[in-house]
RNA sequence: GCCGCCUUAGCUCAGUCGGCAGAGCGAUUCACUCGUAAUGAAUAGGUCAUCGGUUCGAUUCCGAUAGGCGGCUCCA
């Protein structure tokens, strides 16, 4: 290898000449604020990187996706020296970065409490304040066994290296070539303060944190199994700024405020009593009459769009699923069986064979296609008791569920006629953010490849006609089938899946499903299954998050309340309501004893779109006075003029 | 299901270093009749989750069970 005084390297785009021994850092002009690591050749790399003849090398702001990842994985770093220290015996599990955040992972004899974890960030708040180097060494498998010789997770990821996957987070330690080992040095005698096992790259020094905290704790189980043991994780987030850290506790604080749990019980919509059992909700009158209006704009849709409706029973011999295959397959999450006079029964996980079975009822004729059947229906799936999730994941929950089939010519068109529906029906409920997901053939797959194509195809052709962004998710289909997940961004920036739909390849097989075709042949039809809020249940805490219960007026439980200023000013109130209820507007009058004032507040808690007041100068000029959700104020309206107006927002299905 | 935390009135929570419990809201009743986010007063309401242990005595300490919450795993 020859000795060259210089280097050629492609800076941004342009060509530039550096001396030999420059490093990413000197060569982008890096402080280690902004800048936090260089992309080189397309790799990341500390700044402390030396770079080499020919390397193209690019900048990594700490607010990029990549940066905050480094800085994360730079804080999970500082948060595992500072365990530690504070608790010598811990043994360090692994510590990537995670969506807003990082964690890592320890194996320590007793879990960590709250305190605990004030004393570790205080810690921590030492270590980044010292402003201890990062500093990068090559070791081989031999050197790295020896020196983490007692780290014994460390010593498992060594030898799993070349085969760690990203899914369990192990990657981050142990990338597929060289080991690497980070020190941590002091910042004024270059001592060494602590090491980890880790692929990086990493900010120049722990002083670059410009932000973090420590959020929680809990169980988790070492490389995702649940037959491994249970390691102690602990929960962190660091930003690149304290302003971007605090909007996004802020957001969270917000979240907590919008827990349609929390949501379900302040409004009286719905509740999880324990002597029904986890995971079963009733569903209260306030909570009912917004489920029945979601219904019946969904049924009134699907009529107009060419549906036709049935209904199925909730038990089934087992024979159907036997078919299907679900309980080979999905026995755990099928409640247990019920005997009954010889036969076996179970409570129905899935409507599909169900409908399935109306179809072959009879003879079907290619005329009949495209057959589309819709039907709100209850199914009952086995849930561990640690999972359940107030409505969002439940042991008994309603489809919004739709089979349709198909002649295999018809595929294309319908899937694209169907997209379109499922985007139109979500704007009808005010969400306004799509993405969506084609996931494609996985590793383990029936049928045949040219099928799998042709649908896939079909489904992408589908999101192009739509018009929605979407992304492929390779391999990452039902054995089964290819689908398109859609989902939505919600109020506070939250990414929620919704809507399903999939071409199932297989049922119509094993369910021996087939058509008269115009040539007088047999054929088999294609079946796409379609599910658009998923689940009632789920879309209604959804979109109970998504409004933070102030729901628009055309769904809200109580519409209208009369709030009168005295007691003499009820009967105008009422001739009000009367009008508005023969409109259909849920209206009432608070004819309680409380004062005007504090009937305001009750609505307002209540989060009730339209109050309407009335007092002697209403009542003089026959109107009413609104108030509205945002405390603003609209006096002596004409009663003929507030009833328009509002049925006009209920029509039209506006936020207010 | 696993790890941790929690469970006191309908709701939100205080409290008892072991001596049979309190507030606010809500509910009920009475008075007040009021112009855009809480009128005042009175009353009712609790086997302190359940079961067992320790103790002269347990809501309080210990154990088990159930339910909830946060993670993990899972999510057809």
């Amino acid at each position: 290898m020859s000795t060259v005084s210089e280097l050629r390297i492609t800076l941004d785009g342009s060509e530039r000449l550096v001396a030999a021994g420059t490093t990413a850092g000197q060569a982008l002009e890096a402080d280690g604020k902004t800048v936090v690591a260089a992309r080189v050749g397309g790799e990341l790399r500390d700044l402390a990187h030396p770079l080499r003849d020919g390397d193209h090398v690019e900048p990594v702001e700490i607010g990029s996706e990549d940066g905050r990842a480094i800085l994360r994985h730079s804080t999970a770093h500082v948060m595992a020296q500072a365990v530690q220290e504070l608790f010598p015996e811990a043994k360090l599990g692994i510590g990537p970065p995670v969506e807003n955040g990082f964690y890592y992972d320890f194996d320590v004899a007793e879990p960590f409490t709250p305190e605990d974890l004030k004393r570790i960030e205080k810690r921590m708040r030492e270590i980044v304040k010292q402003g201890q180097q990062f500093s990068r060494r090559a070791v081989s498998d031999d050197e790295a066994r020896a020196e983490l010789a007692a780290e014994p997770y460390k010593l498992e990821l060594i030898g799993l290296k070349g085969g760690a996957s990203a899914d369990d987070g192990s990657s981050v330690e142990v990338g597929a070539g060289q080991l690497t080992i980070y020190d941590n040095l002091d910042a004024k005698t270059g001592e060494l303060c602590w090491k980890d096992l880790c692929r990086g790259p990493h900010l120049p020094t722990t002083r670059n944190i410009p932000a973090f905290k420590l959020m929680r704790s809990g169980g988790a189980y070492w490389r995702g199994s649940e037959k491994n043991p249970q390691l102690q994780r602990i929960y962190g987030t660091a930003w690149e700024s304290r302003e971007r850290q605090d909007a996004y506790l802020k957001m969270l604080e917000e979240a907590e405020k919008r827990d349609h749990r929390k949501l379900g019980v302040e409004l009286d919509l719905f509740s999880f009593p324990s002597e029904i059992g986890g995971g079963l909700a009733i569903w209260h009158p306030k909570g009912g009459i917004v489920r029945k209006v979601m219904e019946d704009y969904s049924r009134k849709r699907h009529e107009e769009d060419g549906y036709e409706f049935v209904v199925t029973p909730h038990l089934t011999k087992s024979t159907l699923f036997e078919i299907s295959g679900h309980l080979g397959w999905y026995a755990d999450g099928i409640y247990p069986p019920m005997e009954m006079e010889g036969a076996t029964y179970y409570p129905k996980p899935m409507n599909c064979p169900m409908h399935i079975t109306i179809f072959k009822a009879r003879g079907r004729s290619y005329r009949e296609l495209p057959l589309r059947m819709f039907e709100l229906g209850t199914v009952y799936r086995f849930e561990k008791s640690g999972v359940l999730h107030g409505l969002t994941r439940a042991r008994g929950f309603t489809q919004d569920d739709a089979h349709i089939f198909v002649a295999p010519d018809q595929l294309a068109d319908e899937l694209a006629s169907l997209l379109k529906f499922v985007v139109g029906l979500l704007r009808d409920f005010g969400l306004t953010e799509f993405e969506a997901e084609l996931s494609t053939r996985p590793d383990k797959y029936v049928g045949e490849i040219a099928d799998w194509e042709k649908a896939q195809d079909a489904l992408e052709h589908a999101l192009r006609e739509a018009g929605m962004p979407y992304v492929i998710a390779e391999g990452e289909g039902a054995y089964y089938a290819p689908k398109i997940d859609v989902h939505i961004r919600d109020a506070i920036g939250r990414r929620w899946q919704l809507s399903t739909l999939q071409v199932d390849l297989q049922m119509p097989q094993r369910f021996d499903m087939e058509f008269q075709a115009s040539d007088g042949t047999r054929q088999r039809p294609y079946m796409i299954h379609r599910a658009l809020f998923g689940s009632v249940e789920r879309f209604f805490a959804i979109l109970l998050e998504h409004y933070a219960g102030a729901l628009p007026p055309w769904l809200a439980p109580v519409q209208v309340v009369g709030i009168p200023i005295g007691d003499a000013h009820v009967p105008h109130l009422e001739k009000v309501v009367a009008a508005l209820r023969a409109r259909g507007i849920r209206a009432e009058v608070d004819a309680s004893d409380d004062r005007m004032q504090k009937k305001i507040r009750n609505a307002q808690k209540a989060k009730i779109p339209y109050m309407l007041l009335a007092g002697d100068d209403d009542v003089s000029k026959d109107a009413v006075s609104f108030r509205y959700r945002s405390g603003e104020q609209k006096n002596g309206v004409p009663i003929d003029e507030a009833v328009e107006e509002i049925v006009r927002a209920v029509e039209e299905r506006v936020q207010v």
